[in-house]
RNA sequence: CGGGCCGUAGUGUAACGGUAGCACGAGACGUUUGGGACGUUUUAGUCCGAGUUCAAAUCUCGGCGGCCCGACCA
């Protein structure tokens, strides 16, 4: 893409209210607007960065048997009055609306999905009726809304946002826990592709009504607002709601090798075992002819979170600085002013040979000096800048920085598609 | 939801109860051109509503909005 057709705009300065980390950069970089407190837009850069983190979640989750739907947002009230979270006592995160005129069944109100237990159980009762029919898995990427008390930090805690929910339906225990382990695997491998894997451990966590434990997946981070307690040996950690010595014990953890830290927790799955089954009716004929309740399990991450918690521990200084495979663009090729028209000429035939390669490529094409070309690179955070100006030689070589190690090179054009590549 | 702090051009910041100023941005012209360059010039603001006062960005009350701490977070 060419940096001059790109509608957004950099900033020197992040606005007076945003405190967070990932909300200035994102902000000044021109990735995000934020619409009101915990309400923000994507725009053309972010979305790339939101959909790469999307593409890897959606990759990983067909890998697993995962099959994407995708559901409402307005939710009927009937279905969520059978299982009793119509309330907000019950649910406290509701935002509620009304229909036109119409008495419908909740005298005309809907509600604005928070999650989707409720809208997929009642759906599966269509699709699931045999022992045949299980296991499935079913998942989506889908805005929820959560009328919080306090929105914070930027985009790791909003109103409004978008989160890929994975809910299994098994026929047993055993069936549901195999499954289980699966995503867990599936979501270590998903942050470690998008370069959170060295930070992020599997948390064990409160598992309300219907199991012992839930697993959290928390990524140590300054801006986390969860305290975790991590041995970093076995690659675990405990959420400080469960953090006891009965707990401790029963996980055989060493209170003396754990270290607490501050943790972003980038993704949840807990077992639902029938609640939500049995609420709504959802059922199976097992192979003797009895009917049973489906046993669920619901697994969560907000992209837009993943995102943000990239963004808080991939930046310096000077900007962002994404990992390659959630960058926007892989290259930032610059062209330097200059009075030699080759110049632009050269730049142009490279950023024709990048495009041609399949290289995502953002050419900064802008009639503007050396310094704020590099300013704004370095703010946008692309994982490699490729300089064409007076200075480079008539040897085919380009300069290469990578923005992470600030490592400059000089390559040919065949090195830097290799560089690129990966 | 409890507590605290705060709302001034697009952004960031000044102004004792007494002329709303500066920087950046944006527009124009010229000189520049490998780390946010310079000159001339233009543009644009006191969140909303009451009250006190000769006079309110400034004081008081209410509303709306924002941030932080806490509680909450299937």
């Amino acid at each position: 893409m060419r940096q001059s057709q790109l509608f957004t705009k950099t900033r020197r300065e992040a606005p007076k209210d945003e405190v967070a980390k990932n909300a200035q950069l994102l902000i000044r970089a021109g990735y995000i607007h934020k619409e009101m407190a915990g309400v923000y837009s994507f725009l053309p850069l972010g979305l790339r960065v939101l959909n790469k983190v999307i593409q890897i979640i959606r990759e990983e989750m067909n890998e697993i048997g995962g099959q994407e739907v995708h559901l409402t947002a307005l939710q009927d009230p009937i279905t969520w009055q059978t299982s009793g979270r119509w309330s907000d006592e019950a649910n406290d995160t509701w935002f509620k609306t009304r229909l036109h005129g119409a008495e419908l069944h909740g005298g005309g109100e809907l509600g604005l999905a928070n999650t989707h237990e409720e809208a997929l159980a009642a759906l599966m009762r269509g699709h699931i009726t045999s022992y045949k029919d299980l296991p499935l898995y079913a998942y989506q990427f889908q805005t929820k809304f959560r009328n919080e008390r306090r929105a914070k930090s930027g985009i790791l805690r909003a109103r409004e946002f978008l989160m890929k929910d994975l809910y299994s339906f098994s026929r047993t225990e055993e069936e549901f826990r195999d499954f289980y382990e699966q995503v867990a695997a599936a979501y270590l491998r998903i942050f470690k592709r998008v370069g959170l894997g060295g930070k992020t451990y599997r948390t064990f966590a409160s598992g309300g009504s219907f199991s012992k434990y839930s697993d959290e997946f928390q990524t140590i981070c300054p801006a986390g607002e969860d305290i975790i307690y991590l041995n970093k040996e076995k690659r675990v950690a405990v959420n400080k709601e469960v953090y006891t010595e009965e707990v401790l014990a029963d996980l055989k953890l060493d209170r003396k090798k754990l270290k607490e830290v501050k943790a972003i927790e980038v993704g949840n799955i807990f077992p639902l075992g029938t609640k939500y089954s049995e609420a709504l009716g959802l059922t199976y004929r097992d192979e003797v002819g009895d009917s049973r309740p489906v046993i669920m399990g619901s697994y969560g991450i907000g992209p837009g979170r993943v995102m943000g918690t990239v963004a808080e521990i991939f930046s310096d200084e000077a900007g962002l600085s994404w990992p390659q495979s959630v960058a926007p663009f892989t290259i930032h090729l610059i062209e330097l002013p200059s009075k030699d028209a080759a110049i632009k000429q050269r730049a142009g035939e490279l950023y024709q040979k990048f495009c041609d390669a399949g290289v995502e490529v953002l050419y900064d094409d802008r009639d503007l000096r050396a310094g704020e070309k590099f300013a704004d690179s370095d703010l946008l955070g692309l994982p490699y800048r490729v300089v064409i100006g007076e200075k480079i030689e008539a040897d085919g070589l380009y300069e290469v920085k990578n923005r992470a190690s600030g490592e400059v090179n000089r390559l040919n054009e065949v090195a830097v598609l290799e560089l690129t590549a990966k």
